[in-house]
DNA sequence: TTTTTTTGTTTAATCGATTAAACTTATATT
DNA sequence: AATATAAGTTTAATCGATTAAACAAAAAAA
């Protein structure tokens, strides 16, 4: 009933020879050494009909090496990361990599248990995207000298491998689409953060103005906290559109930033685009299926996630290898909820 | 620079004694192997001022143990799973635990070859979202004595554990909502599937039409594939709405079903609930976002996730726990696009 | 025929942690 | 003083696979 677990020494033992010479055979070194053609056969034929599966834990503790890597997000919930753990899970098993995900809620606390339980499990190397104040993990992964590619998000001052998107010109094309389509008073939501993806989305925004002529107001940027999201989405929104100075466009700096303010836009019966004009990060059906479609920023989701664990298996394979960096493009997606003010110029 | 593993041997060495004494003190059995005191405490000392980290691939080589589950799921990208996900990684964490995800994207094959893998990687046991036909997957579980859970789907004629939702009920509920709100022409569109939480939703569907005396119509039933769903909602939908006994209103068996509908709903410009009347399985913010707010299923997500990993630990701790099963209720969240038709009896 | 080379196979150490059993001392009992 | 018990520590086997090194037997070269 209970079919036990199958060993090397079971198959040694019925084929009446050694376990070394399981293990050359059922590794493919007959050549090498030198099994006789007879017993290889023999061995491999025993190895089939007793469905040997290797044990990964004994190989592994030999080899030092696990073929597991550990990916690190802010919320498998979320689906962005969920959709990037998809690839980055597809694209490891092409390689006989088994992917652990873990979620850090962007707390840095949490993403150093994490990394710590992962260490513990031998990970062979990490895609992380990093949470707030982690710039601590990085410097102890280089230290420890265990690879990592950082995804999404990375530290300029850092010398590391990364993989991420070009915030920047996202956010810059963010702002001259809305500028192109007549829109005057563009304000942005975005997370109170000092990470770079962050702050470069902000500075996109900023520099679209500034190129356009168009004066900068403060109470156009808002800067809300992520534990706080709900009501501070809120009340940004409250006050980006109750001044003189009123929005008539804003760009959401994430997906849950947007969420978030479209239910309350909602809850005002603002109208989209009419009574605003409204740009996000992300990507997701919600996008699609909106009274009126969103314009998003697509991130190349994919290629994100597939270079990421090509850039760390490159690695693995040679820990010499020389540091890679990319940036990608987003793509601005067109929808109504950016549509040009019909009173205005087209570009 | 590369500051390398510290092992027990290293400790061993550094206090002057066998590994055998700084394995008791680490783990808590000074008492029980009467380790010196003096001793003791010197070990301790070392271990921490190394920072040692003991190696997970070698206890569990030794103990049999790698206190790691498999989840197998249909697609991660796919936000109920990812939610189910989230829930348990966060509850096995609590028990030292370690999730590894795989998807399956609902084929038998895929599964398969997951748990397969996952067998080989030694995990303690399994939470498995079962796709079609992989009954024998079940069988050879048992067989080899590996423990698991059932979550979300189950089949009937199989003893196992575990832990689903009452999709009869939760159907039956839609079905009598619609007709209590004065809806008489309600179709369902689900997946062509054996899997027996498809039938019973089809089934709750049914029962409520023949329960209120309704007459069910062979065209208000769609079965389309999992492959070919886009296609195929369309086909169905087109099917249903232009015939003489067209809908006045569809429930759709899952998210993913929904989602093609709305978006082809809003294709045809149909509105909801005026022309259609909705009412979907699963819960994302998609369907708060919709203008018209769609009424759904909520199913306990959170208890779901928490009770297959809580049934799988027990069994981890006791294999000759007995069977447990579990269904739990659905809630019909309702909305506006299932809204009560103004000239109809409200209940 | 003797020596060398080739071919085929086994032995044993290793990875790191656990733990039953053996072994010393020291202390208690008779 | 002789013996039993307790206290403290080490030895060595084990988990399962890998692999360098040792070994034995057969074939080739001298």
């Amino acid at each position: 009933m209970n079919a036990k677990k199958i060993s090397l020494k079971d198959i040694a033992s019925k084929a009446g020879v050694s376990t070394a010479l399981v293990s050359y055979v059922l590794n493919g070194k007959e050549k090498e050494s030198r099994v006789g053609h007879e017993i290889a056969k023999k061995i491999k034929e025993i190895a089939r009909e007793l469905n040997y599966q290797p044990n990964h834990l004994a190989k592994s503790l030999r080899s030092g090496k696990t073929h597991t890597i550990g990916l690190v997000i802010a919320d498998i919930s979320n689906p962005f990361f969920a959709n990037i753990a998809r690839v980055v899970e597809d694209e490891a098993k092409k390689s006989g990599y088994t992917v652990i995900i873990g979620s850090s809620d962007e707390k840095a606390e949490k993403a150093w248990d994490l990394l710590n339980v992962l260490i513990n499990r031998q990970v062979d190397g990490f895609i992380i995207v990093s949470s707030e104040h982690s710039e601590s993990h990085i410097h102890y992964l280089k230290e420890r000298n265990i690879p990592f590619v950082l995804l999404d998000r990375h530290f300029p001052d850092l010398q590391t491998d990364f993989v991420a998107t070009n915030n920047y010109k996202a956010s810059y094309d963010a702002g001259v689409h809305l500028i192109n389509g007549g829109y005057e008073r563009i304000g942005i939501i975005a997370y109170r953060s000092d990470m770079y993806h962050m702050q470069e989305r902000v500075r996109g925004y900023q520099q679209a103005l500034k190129d356009h002529k168009f004066v900068f107001k403060n109470n156009w940027l808002k800067e809300v906290r992520f534990e706080n999201i709900e009501q501070e989405v809120k009340t940004a929104i409250d006050e980006m559109t109750s001044t003189e100075d009123k929005v008539d466009a804003i760009i959401f700096a994430t997906y849950g930033l947007a969420i978030n303010g479209l239910k309350y836009i909602n809850e005002l019966k603002l109208r989209v685009p009419d009574d605003l004009a409204i740009v996000s990060f992300g990507q997701a059906e919600v996008f699609d299926l909106y009274y009126c479609p969103i314009t998003y920023l697509k991130q190349p989701l994919e290629l994100l996630g597939k270079t990421s664990v090509e850039f760390l298996l490159a690695k693995l394979k040679n820990p010499d290898e020389g540091m890679k960096q990319i940036l990608m493009e987003a793509k601005l997606i067109a929808r109504d909820s950016s549509m040009a003010k019909t009173s205005s110029p087209v570009t």
